[in-house]
Order: C-alpha cells, then sequence, then structure tokens
DNA sequence: ATGGCTCGCTCCGCGAGA
C-alpha cells in the first residue's frame, strides 16, 4: 500500500496540480491538509473521475483535512469526538484537523497539527493541548488496531536538528522546534510510533517545506515537518519512505511537497 | 528586522501560515 501526504495550501487553488501528481503517482491513500473549503465546496469531481473516493472534513479558509483513497474507507470519522468524547474534547474539533478510515485492517489518519503562532502565545499552548489530545487518540486506536496504523501529516514540529537548514540552538524559542513540542511529539511515538523516512534515509537537508519568501526553496532552506508515523507491524513491513519535491518546483505551488510511504 | 510570499475573505487590506 501507498500512502502520500501532502499540505496542498488551498485545494481549489491547488487543484490541477494535485490531480495531475495523482495520475502520475497512483498512490492508494493521499491525506491532504490545509484544505480550506467548507465540505460542499470541496472539489470531489476530479478526483472521482480520476477513479478516487473522497472523505472530507473542512472549515472556511482555515485548516481542513481529507482522505483520497483508490478504494473505498470503512469506519470514517473526523476529529477526537467519535474516540474521546465530548467532554474531554471540549473546543477542540472546531478547528478541523484530522480525518480517519480503515483500508485493508490498517487504520490510517491524516492530520493537520496547529502551527503554534508565536513562542508560548494563546496559539502555542493550543498547539501542546492539541498534541495532548492526539497521544490520548492515538493511545485508544493503537490498541483497536494491532494489524497496523499509519498517521501522516503536517506535524508542525521538526523532530531533529538535522531536519532544519539552520543551526538550532539547545533551548530554541522558534515555534516547531521547541523542546516542549519536541517532547510531546515523542511521547506521542513512545505509544509505539516510528518515523517512516528515517527507517530509509539519514541525510540532513531533506525537507518537506520551504518558505513561499526569501527564495527558501531555491537555496534549499527548509524544514521537514510533514511525517508518516508507523506501528510497528507497519514499520517492519516498509520498503521506501520518499520526499517528491518535484512539485514544489511548478508554477504557483504550494509551500509543502508530497512524502510518500509504501508497506 | 513582528520584514521578506501566498492564501481566503460576503475581499482591495488583513490575519494566518511556520
Amino acid at each position: 500500500m501507498k500512502v502520500a501526504t501532502w499540505n496542498v495550501n488551498s485545494i481549489r487553488t491547488r487543484l490541477d496540480i494535485v490531480v495531475n501528481w495523482l495520475r502520475e503517482n497512483p498512490v492508494d491513500v493521499l491525506g491532504l491538509q490545509e484544505t480550506k473549503v467548507i465540505d460542499e465546496l470541496f472539489p470531489r469531481s476530479p478526483f472521482e473521475e480520476a477513479g478516487y473516493h473522497v472523505y472530507v472534513s473542512g472549515q472556511k479558509s482555515y485548516n481542513g483535512v481529507a482522505l483520497i483513497t483508490r478504494s473505498p474507507l470503512s469506519d470514517v470519522s473526523t476529529g477526537f469526538t467519535p474516540i474521546l468524547g465530548a467532554d474531554r474534547v471540549g473546543e477542540f474539533d472546531e478547528q478541523k484537523r484530522l480525518i480517519t478510515g480503515v483500508l485493508d485492517n490498517i487504520r490510517i489518519i491524516t492530520v493537520y497539527v496547529p502551527n503554534g503562532g508565536d513562542f508560548e502565545s494563546d496559539k502555542y499552548f493550543y498547539k501542546l493541548d492539541w498534541l495532548s489530545l492526539l497521544q490520548d487518540y492515538l493511545d485508544i486506536l493503537l490498541k483497536r488496531h494491532p494489524q497496523g496504523l499509519c498517521i501522516s501529516g503536517d506535524f508542525n514540529i521538526v523532530p531533529e536538528d538535522r531536519d532544519v537548514h539552520f543551526e538550532v540552538s539547545p533551548n530554541s524559542q522558534k515555534t516547531g522546534i521547541t523542546p516542549k513540542e519536541r517532547e510531546a511529539l515523542q511521547r506521542i511515538l513512545k505509544l509505539g510510533l516510528a518515523d517512516a523516512f528515517r527507517k530509509f534515509n539519514q541525510e540532513e537537508g531533506q525537507y518537506t517545506w520551504w518558505d513561499y519568501r526569501q527564495n527558501s526553496f531555491k537555496r534549499q532552506r527548509g524544514w521537514r515537518i510533514d511525517h508518516h508515523y508507523l506501528s510497528a507491524p507497519l514499520g517492519d513491513r516498509a520498503s521506501s519512505c520518499i520526499i517528491d519535491i518535484a512539485p514544489r518546483h511548478l508554477t504557483k505551488p504550494s509551500d509543502h511537497t508530497p512524502v510518500i510511504v509504501e508497506f
């Protein structure tokens, strides 16, 4: 099974790029983030005409996730509430950042982790609280799906210093690279998940996002923040995980580029 | 350097992104 993740920064603006990429790269699952559109206005037809099923959880202007799949999914749900309950989740499902379904007995999840704004801002603490919910959510689903779980998405966290183009200070206050965010991610991975990309590639300078400003892509000033995390059965089975930088070269690209895992 | 691009918005300047 091939699973791709891609923060497209508006599916309507990026529609042709994404559909053309999918025709050239016929993956089984494409997880999208930052679709930035309500479900009623999601451009489903181009994907359906290409032979895909479309599952969406969107909102106006911000956030929004989708799963595009060759075979139908079962047990599709959105947000944390169906698993954790309304009391635990509170207002955290108002922002549409999580969609999941089951394919071939494997739990597939796509997430758009909050950006976090400035260091120690309200958005920063919202991000940490959201990651704590994600940890509780995955703790439950990993136990329910011993055959395999794959969580993919824009995590907005640089896991290690080699995953960003500049020198990281030990107590970095740069959102996405702070100790508290990395610790939150590590607590999640300790549940039994591993970074698929690092099974195959130990190089530095392997990025998935480049700022639109300052010619960051041309200067190779990027961050690796889009990830596939696999439970042990899938991690053992995984045969490749690659970053496809080709779409970042196109005219009017997303600032992120797709990452594809095969298992 | 609270900049630098690009997105959507009952749009023509602003908040958000990372």
